[in-house]
DNA sequence: AATGCAATGTTATATTGTAACATTCATAAC
DNA sequence: GTTATGAATGTTACAATATAACATTGCATT
């Protein structure tokens, strides 16, 4: 199926499929690293999992992700997912998007920061970003009402440049 | 039960009691008036769910008030909570956190505002605080990455004073 | 090989939220 | 006052999301 694809609309899409690949095998590359360097264990059922978040732009569901792995390993079932998530957060290599109950791999993870999001309700991509004067300014309100901070998260909804 | 109970620790709880009692009703009447303002019909439906909304000091899930709601009023399923939910968030006089997947009253609805909450991770309390510098930044982060920003929600979890 | 712990398998269930259609209620038009 | 209308609510069913609890497997160390 792949290769009367890519032949049928070659010019147009093979370029950005490759790229995309390429972009989903980086990723995959930094996660191990990232593993290694942290200690934990990218199995080969959270390194696929972590590939199937990869494999759309936009967020994934839990549910959508385990309709799919279930269709190439047999025992997949709702805890399956769930840990490997649970997993691939603690790791931070994936973000959950609250105000969608839906999972976002991280491009950044070999840094620490926060979650910061712009989500399109037209077309669903969502870009994370990173402001370091927004996660001080957070922190300093926070403090400032003798809050101490543990995690931001920031989800700003609208309509990326391309749906306006 | 409420008499005894007064009774019991009249000296320290009392006055608190008639402080949050005060509270829930002035946000009751505040609600009216802005329905009023904005042609909409706070029913007694509507204004009970609010009022169980702001009876605890933390967020509400919509089960639990569906429990509560259910012991006084025959019909309440889960289509009547959310129903009351979808309004409340319309009308501005409730926020839902996506985080907990729960349901707070506003305190701030008579005047456009973002959803910036403080939630203890210890006591489960949230407060909402209102930073217009913060508002104002992250719209113009979205807006240089080519955004339109129709909606915001910060939530920062961490430990409030008191459970510090 | 024996032990122990992490990871996964497996089954069941809890929690959260919607869909779809029927009925009731308030309001305005007649 | 009746009637037409749409909003609100009642009612039933189900979809979507997530966790609990216990069994089994696999891997690393002794």
């Amino acid at each position: 199926m792949g290769v009367g694809m890519a032949k049928a609309t070659k010019k147009k899409t093979a370029a950005g499929v490759h790229d995309h690949r390429r972009c989903v095998n980086r990723a995959l590359s930094s996660a191990e690293r990232a593993c290694e360097t942290q200690g934990k264990r990218l199995t080969p059922l959270r390194r696929r999992v972590l590939e199937l978040i990869w494999d759309g732009h936009a967020p994934v569901k839990a549910y959508d992700l385990l309709r799919t792995l279930a269709q190439e390993h047999a025992g997949a079932a709702p805890a399956t997912i769930y840990r490997a998530l649970d997993f691939l957060q603690d790791a931070g290599l994936v973000h959950r998007i609250n105000s969608q109950n839906a999972y976002l791999g991280c491009n950044a993870s070999d840094h620490p920061h926060v979650g910061h999001f712009l989500l399109c309700t037209s077309c669903s991509n969502v870009v994370e970003f990173e402001n370091d004067g927004l996660a001080a300014l957070i922190d300093e309100q926070a403090r400032a009402q003798g809050f101490h901070v543990d995690r931001q998260t920031v989800e700003v909804m609208g309509l990326c440049r391309s749906c306006q």
